[in-house]
DNA sequence: GACCTGCTGCGGCTTG
């Protein structure tokens, strides 16, 4: 920041500021005054406020202050109930909750200043007259969501109100920025800009791996806007549960209910503790071990993830407020920026997957002022401790995963344009150029963008004889409008990017609501049968549109759900700084408790191949009675892995046809082979040439069903596929299925050009495929050397992999069997 | 004797 540019932040107008500070026992900290003398100033910035600092609400008092000061240098202190405000903050944050709270948060120092201000809450829950006054324009200021946001774009009202705007605050932009919800913003900032053009804009983002980028994508219309810098990150240390000395610990798997006793003992040894697990199977799963051995109330511990009815879920967070509640089982619902006292302990069972993910999970855990943080992390197989000692490391390194922002989401932008056109209509032109002002859209060419007005106005050459897909058309002044009031009623209904879809509601008979499952689980069961859901056993009495009426079982047995979530690999950056611990151990230099755990089984891995590590690239090849097989250890994710496998298993083929099958892992991948063959090194490096990935990837994929079923998200974004009516039964599965199928065939037939049909084929390269990362992975292990290796047996590494492999062609009884046999095999061998 | 995965988030109430 230059010195001329910085306006004078006198004694005079930092005293109020600082009264109020002083009541809420804040201090007036450096990068408090930077964020008020730069909004003075006119500016726009992010501020990075790492996970768990503080309010972020004491980083706007002065802003904030201003903007009170200003309101009451405008008119009387006092006005009349009904006078027209003009509304000049805009509060937004990604979820309700947050919402609900930050009104709460700013009434505080409004009250305290005696203003006559109205705050508004536009969230889904809101109340109708709350709704009603944001949609009057009798709010001074207004908390919201992207999506709400989106809403009130649609009414004609809003563009006069929000003309009068001086500040919009971007509150948890971090969670935002990687996603279609964040596209949907940007394109709706780019309206307040033009709408308000003096609009300062503040962000407010956890630490991420691109902060740079993140102000960028928040701020594409200020190159040098601020990006400041709040309180230092909070210190945190990370301890593992060990196995004791001599206990066999399980090599593959991760339930970790071996680790039941000691993860009791803990959270016994504190008043209150979060478990957190990665799915929200093993969340239901480890509640009922946990309940099952209990001493406790079992009041005193909740479960708490995304299935779950919100009634259920907020009684948890009632308890963690009122410590009613013990211990809370809980998934990612839990790490997000609900409002709950700070718990004594936090408990990460499995891979933490990420850097970023096991902060934030972290910061849930009270710590005392000068004290680090603490994290207990509990491993459910052998090699995930190598893990933790490297989430150790890349702590002490700062390292941590960035988050990637879409571009060209057409499906968001064609979405938006409608928005627009019922809000009060725009011209093609104008709109233009407004939208690439965004980060998202600053590469649309006009071609594209002619194409999404052709989209909105008739859906295109295939689907211009269905008066349904005309939504927009061109008035006489060249404005493009909305008319048709259903065509009106119907977009309002899908406004957003969050699609899910063909999950049953699970009820008690008298309607207590309990959450929901997936169709495919459900579906499996018959009346009678029981299943464990919401910590409860029930029993299914009947499925009925959609909905599962159940009953409390008697017996506590039965299948636990299993639902069809994100993918979750292991962060690159994760990866690897596990390959550096590797080769610390290898040179001797590790000292780390978890490699001291570790070292029998490292040293297997080392007496029958090699441990792996950032320099070569390990490759074992076993030769079983059940097939011989390429193992590869890129730690690289699952995902990625899995892409890599495919494109091998393809040019392998090419060199020398056989029957491949493959398997994918956090850690590597497996390549099996039915009939005889030999690799030796110069195969491996061959395979692995950076050249024509996207081609092959394309042949060793069928791409047609992969796009076809991607298509279904961006047929329902931009608002081709009929919306589901409230307070009705959702549709199921295989209808909606059905539907956004049977709009992709006729599209792929009459009309292959199709704008949302290149989406649908882009984002599953970049999605599903991870793409870009997988052309890094590959570029780098083609630039290393192969270590292959020929071990007699199977490995510690290379066992998850081939039971896994085992696991797709064998029933669950054979294959369980089977994998006990060579385990014990191994273990005689191997002691 | 080991093993069986896979997160989160939002929104709406016309017309017949």
């Amino acid at each position: 920041m230059t010195a001329a540019r910085r306006p004078d932040v006198t004694p005079r107008r930092m005293a109020p500021l600082k009264a109020w500070f002083d009541a809420q026992g804040w201090r007036a900290l450096p990068f408090q005054r930077e964020v008020w003398a730069r909004w003075l100033a006119g500016e726009s910035g992010l501020l990075h406020t790492p996970t768990g600092s503080g309010k972020t609400l004491a980083a706007f008092g002065g802003p904030l202050l201003d903007v009170l000061e200003t309101a009451r240098a405008d008119g009387p202190v006092k006005r009349k109930k009904n006078a027209p405000r003009t509304l000049r903050l805009l509060w937004i944050t990604p979820l309700r909750a947050l919402a609900t709270d930050t009104v709460r948060a700013l009434r505080e120092p409004v009250d305290a200043l005696g203003l006559d201000w109205r705050i508004g809450l536009r969230t889904g829950d809101a109340s109708a007259r709350d709704k009603r006054l944001a949609r009057a324009g009798q709010l001074d200021a207004l908390v919201t969501t992207p999506e709400s946001l989106a809403l009130l774009l649609s009414y004609p009202e809003t563009a006069a109100q929000f003309a009068g705007l001086r500040t919009v605050v971007v509150d948890e932009w971090h969670e935002l920025l990687g996603n279609k919800r964040g596209v949907l913003l940007q394109l709706a900032l780019a309206r307040l800009r033009a709408l308000a053009p003096s609009l300062r804009t503040w962000g407010l983002s956890a630490t991420l791996g691109n902060l740079g980028e993140a102000r960028d994508v928040l701020l594409p219309h200020a190159p040098d806007a601020a990006l400041v810098s709040g309180l230092p990150p909070r210190a945190l240390t990370l301890e593992t549960l060990l196995p004791d000395a001599g206990e066999r610990f399980p090599w593959a798997g991760h339930l970790g209910l071996v680790q039941l006793s000691r993860v009791i003992d803990r959270l016994l040894s504190q008043r209150t503790s979060l478990l957190f697990t990665n799915t929200r199977s093993q969340a239901e799963l480890w509640h009922r071990a946990l309940s099952a051995v209990w001493p406790e109330d079992q009041g005193t511990l909740a479960l708490h993830h995304g299935s779950l009815d919100p009634k259920l879920r907020s009684a948890a967070e009632q308890g963690l407020r009122e410590g009613t509640v013990r211990c809370v089982v809980a998934t990612s619902s839990l790490d997000l920026g609900v409002d709950f006292p700070a718990v004594d302990q936090v408990l990460q069972l499995g891979s933490p997957k990420g850097m970023a993910r096991l902060l934030q999970r972290a910061g849930r855990a009270r710590h005392r002022p000068g004290e680090p943080a603490h994290v207990v992390c509990v491993p459910t197989h052998a090699l995930e401790l190598m893990e933790y000692a490297a989430a150790r490391d890349a702590l002490a390194h700062g390292r941590i995963e960035p988050r990637t922002p879409p571009r060209l989401s057409l499906d968001v932008l064609a979405q938006h344009c409608v928005t627009l056109a019922l809000g009060g209509g725009f011209h093609a032109d104008a709109l233009y150029d407004e939208v690439r002002g965004t980060h998202a859209f600053a590469e649309l060419d006009p071609r594209t963008w002619s194409a999404v007005i052709e989209f909105i106005v008739q859906g295109g050459s295939a689907l211009a004889h269905y008066p349904d897909y005309r939504r927009v058309v061109r008035g006489d002044d060249g404005r493009y409008i909305v008319e048709d009031r259903k065509v009106a009623f119907r977009h309002r209904l899908s406004i957003g990017t969050i699609t899910s879809d063909g999950s049953v509601a699970v009820k008690f008979l008298r309607g207590g609501a309990l959450g929901s499952v997936e169709e495919n689980f459900i579906g499996r069961l018959r009346p009678g049968d029981r299943f464990q859901f919401a910590g409860r056993t029930l029993e299914l009495v009947r499925l009925h549109e959609m909905t599962a009426q159940v009953r409390m079982a008697k017996r506590a047995d039965g299948m636990v759900p299993k639902w069809q979530g994100g993918r979750m690999p292991l962060s690159g950056e994760l990866g690897r700084e596990v390959e550096r611990v590797f080769a610390r151990v290898a040179a001797g230099e590790s000292d780390a408790p978890e490699v001291r755990a570790l070292a029998p089984l490292l040293r297997l891995q080392h007496a029958l191949s090699a441990l792996p590590g950032p320099d070569h690239l390990l490759a074992e090849w076993v030769r079983a009675r059940d097939g011989k097989h390429l193992f590869l250890y890129p730690f690289a994710g699952r995902a990625v892995h899995e892409g890599l496998a495919a494109l091998l298993a393809l040019r392998w083929g090419r060199r020398a046809p056989n029957s491949f099958s493959f398997t994918a892992n956090d850690y590597g991948l497996v390549l099996s082979v039915q009939a005889d063959a030999d690799v030796d090194a110069a195969l491996i490096h061959a395979l692995l040439q950076p050249d024509a990935l996207v081609e092959d990837l394309t042949d060793s994929f069928n791409l047609t069903e992969l796009a076809r079923r991607q298509f279904r998200e961006i047929a329902r974004v931009s608002g081709l596929l009929p919306p589901s009516l409230p307070g009705r039964a959702p549709r199921s599965l295989r209808q909606l299925q059905a539907s956004s199928g049977l709009l992709y065939d006729v599209l792929a037939r009459h009309d292959p050009d199709h704008l949302l049909l290149a989406q649908a084929q882009r984002e599953v390269f970049a999605q599903q495929l991870d793409v870009v990362h997988l052309a890094h992975v590959l570029a780098d292990c083609a630039r290393r050397p192969v270590a292959l290796h020929r071990p007699k047996s199977l490995t510690p590494l290379s066992f998850p992999l081939w039971a896994e492999s085992q696991r797709a062609h064998l029933s669950t009884e054979d294959w369980r069997a089977r994998v006990a046999r060579v385990a014990e095999q191994l273990e005689k061998r191997h002691g």
